[in-house]
Formats: structure tokens, sequence, C-alpha cells
RNA sequence: GCGCCCGUAGCUCAGUUGGAUAGAGCGUCGGACUUCGAAUCCGCAGGCCGCCCGUUCGAGUCGGGCCGGGCGCACCA
């Protein structure tokens, strides 16, 4: 929205160019919001960022600019030369209200930006192995995958969001081994149960399911050979139950691939063989490797062991070759930091498979430390005690979840303590934000009692909006479109949970100071409720692409 | 040992891609409800931005080197 204060300093820019005042060079001009109001509303360091490349003193190039600045809407008040070069603006009442108009003009699609108009993203995220439920640490992958499909779309994309499901190799056959012997525990035999398969009691759950529905027909089956079926059918069950806690959660996907379906469709063994014809793999002590050293990796991996059997990143290669099939402009993986190692060789495939390595973007989720009351709650997948993601949701709710997941960089640990999670105080400021929508939804209804209407924006009097805490509100609903247009390309979510507490906090201050309804004045009334509706419109939107709701009433 | 990530207020973290006097929340302390919701607001205190060099008009931000923490370094996934 700031973009006719940018056209007009570019325009001023290119003016002066014309006249060999200065060289004709483009510029890119970034605006930003001084934190002292004198320094004016708006600021660009254009002058001293474009000093050296013109070789002429940064303030005599602000002069330069500001005198070839051309205003003909009427937008600017003022403009001075600070400190080293900066050029402040002191924008008129006129510039606030045509943002409201903006705003309102645009409603929903306000923010939408263009940046991935006409292309296809494909968002993977989560994609644990269906081997035990969702973890508090598949939690957080799931609430950025999830928020960024939706920012994603914001900004102009195609979006496709993929939970691969690893339903293939040796996990798989360890879960159905586990199965297979609490089964036959139940069932009488004395068996070991080693450490290295899975511990938790779900195993044992699923294994009175098999029970119930096999009664005691694998009874005197050797320890050694579970039937497929333990396996296929525990995984089944493990992953309806990892669909049920992520859409408690609020997350659907589009689809779920089956790395199954890769090998069972033989896309692994094309794969290969089509990496042999071109000489991408070779052979070494009996097994092949992926030439990944040609392409950046530090060595080379293995695809097939020496066994005949294919590796885990065989059939990722087959996975992101098909990713790259369906043509998608970006290819986005999620994955747990613990795989960062990696990601230089899925890279090294996608410049094999001949694509720009640039077009997979793999963004690393951190651990999460969960604590209770500032302790550590220990956890050991191995030993089957973990927080699972359900019990977190249970215990706090998605929203203060999902809110505190999206909080923190994606690509630093995150401390979740469960209590502060559940507290609605300020200490939380999941309902700091909501609070702002349930308020300002408060305020219509009083309006409402008293039979004041909100007017359309066109219609209320906004040039009367000249409180400084007003104008404060709307140029930080006026940065919103940048905001989103950031958290998309950086691909940070976080940058939206800032901008709304930000907005949060700038709205909190003047409720506190200013009453929107005023009965002797019906004017400055209507004109403060569009200020608030456009303060609703973008938190209820901002909330939407966290995944949290935007109450009414709280 | 090698690689990646992170060191900013007592705690948890931002920092608009290199700009003005480094910000917020929590916590501590002290204030504000007869007016649209006090789940809020106002104020005080709190800093060698891990350390040292370098790059330039200018560095929390970029480069190099240390120190400290996390995570990886499989013919596991």
């Amino acid at each position: 929205m700031n973009i006719r204060l940018d056209e007009l300093i570019k325009r001023a820019v290119k003016r002066a160019g014309d006249q060999k005042l200065i060289k004709d060079i483009p510029v890119k001009v970034e605006l930003s919001v001084p934190k002292e109001r004198s320094h004016g509303h708006f600021s660009t360091n254009l002058a001293m960022s474009l000093a050296s490349a013109q070789k002429m003193a940064p303030r005599k190039l602000a002069q330069i600019i500001i005198d070839h600045l051309v205003d003909e809407e009427g937008i600017l008040d003022r403009t001075e030369i600070a400190g080293p070069g900066f050029i402040n603006f002191f924008v008129r009442p006129e510039y606030w209200r045509a943002c409201l108009l903006e705003i309102g003009r645009q409603g929903k699609d306000y923010g939408r930006s263009e940046i991935g108009l006409g292309k296809t993203a494909l968002v993977e995220f989560v994609s644990a192995n269906p081997t035990g439920p969702l973890h508090v640490g598949h939690g957080r992958g799931a609430a950025v995958g999830d928020s960024l499909a939706r920012i994603l779309r914001k900004a102009g994309y195609q979006v496709t969001t993929e939970y691969y499901t690893n339903d293939a190799g040796n996990q798989i056959a360890t879960l159905g081994r586990s199965v297979f012997l609490r089964y036959l525990n139940i069932v009488g035999q004395d068996v070991d149960f080693p450490e290295n398969c899975y511990q938790g009691d779900y195993v044992t759950e699923i294994a009175k399911d098999m029970l119930d529905t096999f009664g005691g027909d694998f009874a005197d089956e050797s320890p050694d050979q579970p039937p497929d079926s333990f396996a296929t059918i525990a995984a089944k069950v493990i992953l309806e139950g990892i669909r049920d806690d992520l859409a408690r959660f609020g997350v659907a996907f589009d689809r779920w691939f089956s790395e199954k379906s890769l090998y069972d469709q033989g896309a692994v063994d094309i794969l290969i063989q089509d990496f042999k014809e071109k000489g991408l793999v070779y052979q070494s002590e009996e097994a092949w490797w992926f030439k990944s050293s040609q392409f950046g990796d530090e060595k080379d991996r293995v695809v097939v062991r020496a066994n005949g059997v294919t590796t885990y990143l065989a059939s990722d290669l087959a996975y992101h070759k098909d990713k790259f099939e369906r043509n998608f402009d970006l290819v986005v993986d999620i994955w747990g930091a613990d795989h960062h190692g990696y990601v230089d060789r899925m890279k090294a495939a996608v410049a094999a498979l001949g694509y720009q390595p640039d077009r997979l973007k793999i963004i690393l989720i951190y651990l999460v430390n969960l604590l209770r009351d500032g302790k550590q709650v220990s956890m050991s997948t191995r030993s089957g005690e973990f927080v699972t993601l359900k019990e977190v949701v249970d215990e706090v709710g998605k929203d203060a979840a999902r809110f505190i997941f999206l909080s923190r960089r994606s690509d630093a640990p995150l401390d979740f303590d469960l209590e502060v999670a559940k507290k609605e105080s300020s200490e939380n400021q999941v309902y700091y934000v909501k609070y702002v929508h349930a308020r300002i939804v408060s305020v219509f209804n009083l309006a409402a009692e008293r039979e004041i209407t909100v007017p359309k924006p066109e219609e209320a009097d906004l040039l009367q909006l000249t409180l400084p805490e007003e104008t404060d509100i709307i140029r930080h609903l006026s940065l919103y479109p940048e905001c989103l247009e950031a958290a998309a390309i950086n691909m940070e979510p976080h940058r939206i949970v800032f901008y709304l507490t930000e907005l949060a906090s700038i709205f909190h201050h003047y409720y506190k100071h200013h009453r929107f309804i005023d009965d002797g004045n019906p004017g400055l009334t209507g004109a403060r409720l569009v200020l608030a509706g456009a303060v609703k419109l973008v938190v209820k939107e901002g909330l939407d692409l966290l995944g949290v709701e935007a109450p009414d009433k709280m």
C-alpha cells in the first residue's frame, strides 16, 4: 500500500535521470517506518544507498530526488532530509483515507499479492512414518507447513499440500513385528520383545485389535515370521490416527502420497535404470552409488545396497522426480532438522534429474522443547515415552498450540510451556491478538443496539481520523501487504505472528484511550467504526493464515 | 575431526535483507475500571547485540578466526 509513495519516489529519480542530473539507473525503493514520530510517517535511505553508485554526497542526492517529486494526488504534506541522508515523508490525511478505502475495496483480498501468480507450488510436510502417533515436534512442522501453504496461496500460488507416507521398508517391517510379538504375548506365547521394536502402548492396543480381527489364527506362528498383514494393517490404523490428529489440529492434506506406490508402479526401478543409462550411478563393492558429489554433495550415496535392496534415498529420488514431473514451479519440503545432512543430496538429486535445484526449497524445523511450569518434560521415542500432538491439542487447544508453534523462526529450537499455553492471560499472546477481534465485534454489537450502522468507507468522513494513534493504526494496516509478501518470499510464517501482535498492541492502546462510539458526533463515530472494521478484517485474515480462529466472544 | 543451525535485557524472542538514540512480550516494582469487555492500558528498572579482526560514510545484520550450545556425519528412515 506504500506503492503510491514508492512510485512517486521512483518517478522522481527517473525524472532527475532524464535531466542528466544523476545517472539513469533503475532503483529499488525501500520505505521504512521510523521509530520516532519526528522522523516522519515513512522514511527512505535511498539517497544513501545510491550515493556510491552516483558518486554524490547522500544529502545532495536526497535534495535532487526531493526537487523532482511530483505529487499529483496531493498525498504529501512535506518532506525533509535528515541525518546522513534520509528522506522523511510526512503524508496528508488524504493518504490515510486512501488506505482505508483500499482495504474496504479489497476486503478479504487485501494483502493478496501477485508474486506467485500463474505459478504452482507443492508443499510437502509432516510425512511422519506411520509407526506411531504424531508427537509435538510433528505438530510444529504441521503448523508451519499448513500456514505456509495458506500464505503462498495468498501470494497467488496455486498450492497443493502433500503428506508422504513411508509405508515401505524396514520401519514398517519392524512395526509389523512389534505388533505381532505383542499379539503372540497376548495369546500366550512366551517371546522376547527386543529393544529395537516399538515400545509404545499403542502397539499393544493394535495387537488387541488384531486379536479381535483374527482371533487365534496366528497363535502358533513363529515369532520370526510376522504375517504381512500385521504390518499393513498396523500402518493403516496408525495412519488413520495421524489423519484424525491432524484434522483436529486444523490440518488437511490435498494428497497422501504412498512410498509403497512408487515401488508397486515400478517408479523406483525405472529411476535406477534411468540413472544407470545416464551414468549417474556406478557400482562399487557390490552396491550402486549415486554420484551426488558431482552435484554438490560431499560424497556419493548408496541407492541399491549390496544385498540388492534399495535405500530410502532411492524411493525419495523417485518421489522427487514425480514431484517435478508434475510440473510444480516451486517444490517445498519441510523436514525435521535432524535430516539436515540430507539437504545437499536431495539438491544434488534434483540437479541430476535435470531441474534447477533452486526450485526445491527445503525448510528445516528445529526441535520443540516441551516444558511444564518451566521444567523440561522428558521425552524419548525409543522408550515410548513422549507427549503426542493429540495430548497437547487436547490440553491447550488448537489455536494456542498453532500460534506458539508459529511464533518463532523455524530454524531455531522452540520452548513450548504447556502451562503458559493454557493461560488466557497476556503471558499467552494468542489471546492478546484474538481479543482484538472480540473487542471490535463487541463494539459493533453496541453500535447495533444504538442503531448506529457501520458506514461504507467511501461514505464515511475519514478525514476526521487525525489522531496520531489513529494514523499509527492505519499505517500499520498499510504495511500488511508487505508483511505477507515478505512472509511468502522468505517462507516465514512467524512474521505474521509478530505483525499481528504489533497490530494488537497499537489497537489496544488506542482502545483504552479513545472511544469508537461518540453519540454527539456521528461523523467521527462512523469514521472510527470504519477504522475498527479494517482492523477486524486484517486480524481475522491474518489469524486465518495461521490457522487460528478469530472469535466474536471470548 | 568435518558440516549445518543458533548466541541480542533476568527469561522467551523480533530486528523491515547494511541505516537515525538496538525493540517487544513475560517476569520484578509502582499506578489506572461510575463511560464501547481490565483477557486491557500507563510508568520505572533492565544491554561490551558471545569475543577478536576485517569490509565502508555506517555492522546486531556482510567476510574471516576463535569461544559456547544444539543437531547431523549409514549399504537407517
